[in-house]
DNA sequence: CTTTCTGCAAATGTTTTGCATTCAA
DNA sequence: TTGAATGCAAAACATTTGCAGAAAG
């Protein structure tokens, strides 16, 4: 579970530039959601850290991903069932891209997330917000249903 | 602030259904999300009937909300902020129709909730989901951004 | 009268915060 | 050394729940 060294560096710049520092916790955390392609959430993290003998609190975390969030290096993301859920927003190993947006299918029954995106979609939005004098910021779709594995059973 | 007979009709039977009784709450709490045409807060509502002289606690609003969640009188929606919202679900004054589905745009500045549909949006969340072999249930769907008076503040 | 409702206050579950202590630079 | 970060426990918030007394049918 490392961190590649060029996102190291630009996360080190980051905290550099808004005087904040690097620590133990703080690259445990972004090593954690960076190395994985999953939605974590703050619980699994602790636990994860903890298994791995890192000293950390949950204050901790939720204050680090605050920052993580601030900086674009992940993505805060509400599905509705109280907890939120933290996603890796940066591409690759190299350069410091971002992801590209995507939204979300959610499985009732097991809770899989399945990304997918569709710029007929993307395209609509932005009509309509026209449509209505609205300036479209960001939005939130999900899709809410039984995924492949859980549709017969 | 006086429910239409057929609809008092038609919720004094699916109470009776389900052998629960009318109160003078949840006769108020019906009234009060029925004849706004707002997405309504536990909060307001209960503002509200307390301005009216109408005994009630929050803990009965819930509950209530989700008896008229059940029977389909009301939709409860979540834009993310933390907060449930209620609104009417049912047509005019006649008959037990309901309310066509929509979505929501939502003003960062002043809260503002204005509707939309788009039928093309809601073909393709059919078609995204059926790729999948997702069994679509339900969805979410919000933008968020600036109403036309809050543009240029 | 019997059963359901209500209000209260306590419990819940997630996230935030105050503060003394520890640590990065 | 000194300002920032951490961990803890308490606080905040919206929502839920147990229970004794109130009320509907």
């Amino acid at each position: 579970m490392d961190i590649p060294p060029l996102k190291l560096a630009h996360f080190k710049q980051a905290l550099k530039n808004e005087n904040l520092r690097l620590t133990v916790q703080r690259r445990a955390i972004l090593a954690d959601v960076l190395g994985s392609d999953k939605h974590r959430e703050i619980d699994e993290i602790y636990l994860s850290l903890k298994k791995a003998g890192i000293p950390v609190s949950r204050a901790t975390i939720y204050r680090t991903l605050d920052i993580l969030e601030q900086v674009d290096f992940v993505h805060k993301m509400d599905i509705g069932d109280g907890r939120f859920r933290y996603e890796n927003n940066l591409t690759g190993d190299r350069g410091k891209g971002h992801r590209a947006h995507h939204d979300h299918m959610i499985c009732d029954h097991c809770g899989k997330i399945i990304e997918f995106v569709d710029q007929e979609i993307e395209r609509r939005q932005e009509k309509i917000s026209a449509e209505h004098g609205f300036t479209l910021l960001r939005h939130s779709h999900q899709l809410y249903g039984l995924c492949s594995d859980c549709r017969y059973e």
